[in-house]
RNA sequence: CGGGGCGUAGCGCAGUCCGGUAGCGCACCUGGUUUGGGACCAGGGGGUCCCAGGUUCGAAUCCUGGUGCCCCGACCA
């Protein structure tokens, strides 16, 4: 049925907040879920975002989450600047090419009015900077530059810092989250003694990146190593993690790099050796961004909204009283301050939803939409007999059960559904990794089926480019415990030894 | 950067072909009835029709030139 997207999008906006189904229109699903749920919308700005505070508190609960973790591992948050000046950012060579097309410039410093156009103001062409400055799409030209300055001997070592900024990276095709001209992000640099210092360091946050992601995100993700096509410009070896979303596309949720002493080259960080020796410093990078948003909604929402997990959620509980008086919202409210306290005390985050300007339908509704993991209602009927309806939003199941066992209730109900939902999604991974011996087979299979394609490649980037330019599909890693095997590239024919998994990716 | 679509009320759109007082649904405001899965009735408020210029007695509508955003592709962590 040739209906155009438009004619879809009539049909469930003018309900109000419906949202397309994810088997018709995934792309429509995911970008209407995130407007719908406020999460995000697209600003004035061509290709970048305004995070809404709900969509925002989501990656607030993030950053703690991470920000943790990074402080346990040892590292201090710094800042650094948004301008880097040119000549910084060309230094390293492979890096300034790698993301000099997608870089914004700062040419000028100031305004004047505009004296042909009343009322309008004009670039002042006598403010023209002597360096242009550029956006950084990335900060290790001037972290570099100024580790330069912290470092000079064994003893300085490591520094271990990471930053929460913005970064521009002037994409021609945006997505909410997903892919936006400014994203937010972490970004770990790290400076090292030794190369076997740095590459441990390296796996480590590779290992807290698939940790956040698996126990709090509540998605499975694959740790392995990018090939040298996908490799992060500047590294000597990136490793990321990898997630499958229900439409069976892949997903690169984190990556952390292996610099080897490219940096310290480019900018002559030196460092005199115990033994008395000048060296070039060793270094690491590793970041994760928003696009972590658009992850965790495309890992387990469904068409009736988000799904959130427990862990990330920013309301844990939404309480829906149902009352025909003021009289019964009353008596109803007491009992709701009760079981709020107690959840509270419990560290959990409740939402009493009172207003009295929606029906309870309605309410339910919107807090599915908004992924909210457990609801409970309370009405006249549950006054009478001391109970309360508790429902879950992963598999919408509800229950009736005694007011007094809500507060022990609640905490396994969403550790439950924490688990649950991973290892839904876990299932849905799995199944989605299909082996396959020869060339026409992982073509079917990215056709019918989607997913991973584990198959033997020659190691060459013309296979892997060939391959990329017939199936739209890029190697997505080599897995970290890929196991040695014996076999046949399925393009070339040629000698493999491991498989890497291929896939269609965002 | 190529192809397509769209800029009209807070949101989603009709009206544009064929010029003549700017409309519909949702949302909003007031009052009432409702409330265990997206309520109903009555009344009401709100718009430089993306911008600039032109044609015309008269332009959302026709002409010219801008501009913005979205979608698809190419490219890309």
């Amino acid at each position: 049925m040739p209906f155009s997207k438009t004619v879809i999008r009539n049909n469930y906006t003018s309900m109000g907040k419906e949202i397309p189904a994810r088997n018709e229109d995934y792309s429509l699903w995911y970008n209407e879920l995130v407007k719908k749920a406020d999460l995000a919308e697209h600003s004035e700005v061509r290709g970048c975002m305004v995070i809404k505070p709900y969509g925002y508190s989501i990656w607030e609960k993030m950053q703690q989450a991470l920000d943790k973790m990074f402080k346990d591992t040892g590292h201090s948050n710094a800042y650094f600047p948004l301008f880097v000046p040119k000549s910084l950012f060309e230094a390293e060579e492979k890096n300034a090419e790698g993301f000099a097309k997608e870089c914004a410039i700062v040419t000028h410093y100031r305004l004047k009015t505009d004296p042909e156009h009343k009322g309008k103001l004009m670039v002042d062409p006598e403010a023209k900077l002597e360096e242009e400055l550029v956006v950084r799409p990335t900060s290790e030209a001037i972290i570099w530059n100024t580790y330069k300055k912290w470092i000079q001997s064994y003893r300085d070592l490591p520094i271990l810092v990471n930053q929460w900024a913005n970064v521009v990276r002037w994409e021609m095709r945006t997505r909410l989250f997903l892919r936006t001209a400014e994203f937010l992000w972490q970004e770990g640099h790290t400076a090292h003694a030794t190369a076997d210092e740095a590459v441990r360091e390296t796996v480590q946050m590779l290992d807290v990146y698939a940790e956040f992601a698996e126990s709090f995100m509540a998605m499975p993700v694959i740790k392995g190593r990018k090939t040298d096509s996908e490799r992060f410009p500047g590294a000597v070896d990136t490793y990321c993690i990898e997630a499958m979303m229900q439409d069976g596309k892949a997903l690169q949720a984190g990556t952390s790099h292996f610099l080897g002493q490219n940096f310290a080259k480019a900018f002559n960080v030196k460092f005199t050796s115990k033994e008395g020796k000048l060296e070039d410093v060793w270094g690491t990078s590793w970041g994760v961004s928003t696009r972590l948003m658009g992850a965790l909604i495309m890992a387990h929402s469904d068409d009736d909204g988000l799904v959130l997990p427990p862990k990330l959620a920013p309301i844990h509980v939404v309480i829906v009283p149902i009352f025909k008086s003021d009289e019964e919202l009353k008596k109803i409210t007491e009992k709701v301050d009760q079981i709020s306290a107690a959840l509270r005390k419990q560290g959990y985050a409740v939402k009493f939803d009172n207003r009295d300007t929606h029906k309870p339908g309605f309410k339910f509704a919107e807090w599915e939409l908004k992924g909210v993991p457990v609801r409970l209602a309370i009405g006249p009927r549950d006054l009478e007999n001391g109970t309360v309806e508790v429902a879950r939003r992963d598999t919408k199941e509800k229950q009736v059960m005694k007011l007094d066992e809500v507060s022990a209730a609640v905490p396994r109900l969403l550790d439950d559904i924490q688990q649950s939902i991973y290892q839904r999604a876990l299932g849905y991974r799995n199944e989605h990794i299909t082996k396959v011996e020869t060339y026409d087979e992982l073509k079917k299979v990215l056709d019918e089926k989607g997913g991973f394609v584990s198959a033997h490649w020659d190691g060459t980037p013309e296979t892997e480019a060939a391959i990329k330019e017939e199936t739209k599909a890029t190697i997505r890693c080599i897995p970290l415990d890929v196991k040695e095997e014996a076999g046949k590239c399925v393009y070339s024919g040629k000698p493999s030894n491991k498989r890497v998994l291929f896939a269609r990716a965002y």
